[in-house]
DNA sequence: ATCGTCAAGGCGAACGTTCGCGCGAACGTT
DNA sequence: AACGTTCGCGCGAACGTTCGCCTTGACGAT
């Protein structure tokens, strides 16, 4: 601020030589004699030569930027995930050359107007998308716009974009194959609503888990509803109304919130977690491994996914063909003492 | 991106009108015959004319951005604040013409590196801090070079720079007046190490509390140490193994983290907490109510906070004196079960 | 001697905007 | 009728880069 712009002229004019040249010579595109070169490294590394990112934008006509948006937890949920999504997709993107935009999500139709309003400005290059579901609105607004993105989550099975994802099924597999293998063989899910890609996705592995062993899940395990620990509360005590015989031993949640309810309406009938009721978690939040019990839970691998959403769009940005289009990273079963 | 760019120029040909001048009247610098600018602003709406930011900050000179970075905590832990933080410091700067550069947290030498580099590139025309301490390198920084931030946190009493910090004194007198009022006479702290500035602030609040009712806190009951788990664990374990004359019937953690040591620590001693043990946290970290039984904690107004933070960073970036330099915001006391 | 070649570096232009100045016409004043 | 004044708008310039083309001198080959 107080010491004076030192831009290609001042190098130039200290170097003797065109502000072009020092332009060229500092990017590798031109050859000089070793003795000029030598005179405006030296003038640039004297000033403190360093572009102007804002001109650089400019000439180009991009803005090395990526737009990114997520939906803001209310204050009671938290998004354990936003620190280490956001941290590695910085770092990946500063490598490359690249920023993030981060901008407030809207929800409804505004919600395509502030992508609009970002492209039309020209103030991002790309977006990357996580929260996106079955016939997400901004997916088609960018297909049809051509603009290039990257989703962290899959959409409608026909829709032809680029995606990371974290195997969902693969994880509930992985639980309900744990819980299986220590003997349960009532297993009920406290699932979500059909209208979610996500828990469809997830509850897909405990099908898979429960069939390959040849056991039908008996109707009334399976249960419905908002993830939060009031309704994972109130389907837990639903469960454990069941006759002795129809009771579950073991229940999986499609997230550690739903998970923490079951726990406590398995203490509000007495029951010792781990023991007389298994419970297994997703998301593994940074909290439940000091719940007590702590809780058994499936871990997603959030940095490598920003990582690689991030590294697929610069790909797209720079013009290279992705050699991968679709990325399904398995996520990692943590074992505690809940199940 | 398919469909060509929309310039002044562009306007300015359907208008019939010199590009210049649409820039004018459409920043409201210039008075036209009501019939020219009707045409102006048509042939505008028609073609979707929306000003290119980076050219705009390029004639600016000014990047119209906002840089942060924040500690990434390690994957157990857990930054509840983050979403609420920035979300919030994101509506107000774009409500302001204002977008938030994130960056990576570097640590040691190399993090005023980044400082450097940022403002070297004109990538940003200020700063937020968040994580503040004594002699914070990069407020030495800030100042010696006169470029505009405002810091989420206070650091030493002599340096002058304009900050938003909540009361955390506030906070724990709260806490701790609320504990006498139930009847506690002696009550413990889990405190940090005497280098961390946030954490004796903190801890000042359960002074005055103490010494305002006359009750000297003996110096057995005042423990300090990291902010972990284990931490706050071993510290309760000492404090519980204390002769019945001398044990602390309620304590206080400086953050949550601690307090679900110490309540895990109570239950090892077949405490029952709330009880047996009264304990109250600090940060209302979001699943601390889904504790058995639920936490007694301190809320930081943090979406406040982080409005305040930009709003008075704009100030300072469009060169208005702030009217006021400081702002101290109060915590709130949760009450629930454990306290 | 003449010509083509190549290395070294200068020069003009452009990206899209905003800003200050200037110019002609219309208008009101002396 | 001559003279300021105002209105409505055009024009040139600039922000700091990068990119393509041009110029100059030296050199070797014919």
């Amino acid at each position: 601020m107080m010491p004076p712009k030192v831009t290609l002229k001042a190098v130039a004019a200290q170097a003797g030589v065109s502000y072009q040249t020092v332009s060229k010579v500092l990017n590798g595109q031109l050859q000089v004699s070793a003795e000029t070169h030598e005179r405006i490294l030296q003038a640039a590394q004297n000033l403190g030569y360093r572009p102007n990112q804002i001109a650089r934008n400019m000439r180009a006509g991009r803005s090395f930027m990526i737009g990114y948006s997520w939906v803001q937890t209310s204050p009671d949920q938290v998004n354990h995930i936003l620190d280490q999504f956001l941290s590695s997709m910085v770092r990946e993107a500063e490598a490359a050359g690249y920023h993030l935009l981060p901008f407030p999500f809207q929800e409804g139709e505004e919600q395509i107007t502030a992508y609009r309003e970002l492209i039309a400005t020209r103030r991002v290059d790309g977006f990357v998308l996580t929260s996106v579901d079955y016939n997400d609105p901004r997916i088609h607004f960018l297909l049809e716009r051509g603009f290039p993105f990257v989703a962290f989550g899959r959409s409608n099975p026909e829709l032809d974009f680029p995606w990371v994802d974290v195997d969902g099924a693969a994880g509930t597999r992985q639980a309900v194959e744990h819980l299986l293998a220590r003997g349960h063989r009532r297993i009920a899910a406290l699932a979500w609503p059909e209208t979610s890609r996500v828990g469809n996705d997830r509850l897909q592995g405990y099908f898979q888990a429960m069939q390959k062993v040849g056991i039908t899940p008996c109707p009334k395990c399976l249960l419905r509803g908002e993830g939060t620990f009031d309704v994972g509360r109130e389907m837990t005590l639903r469960l454990l109304d069941l006759p002795a015989e129809e009771r579950p031993t073991a229940l999986i949640a499609l997230n550690d919130t739903m998970a923490i309810g079951a726990m406590y309406a398995a203490r509000e009938r007495g029951l010792e977690i781990g023991r007389d009721l298994a419970v297994i978690g997703f998301d593994d939040a940074p909290m439940v491994q000091y719940l007590y019990p702590p809780l058994t839970s499936i871990r997603q691998p959030i940095a490598q996914a920003g990582r690689k959403c991030v590294e697929m769009l610069v790909s797209l940005l720079e013009g290279k063909t992705l050699t991968e289009k679709h990325v399904l990273l398995a996520p990692r079963l943590i074992l505690r003492a809940s199940a």
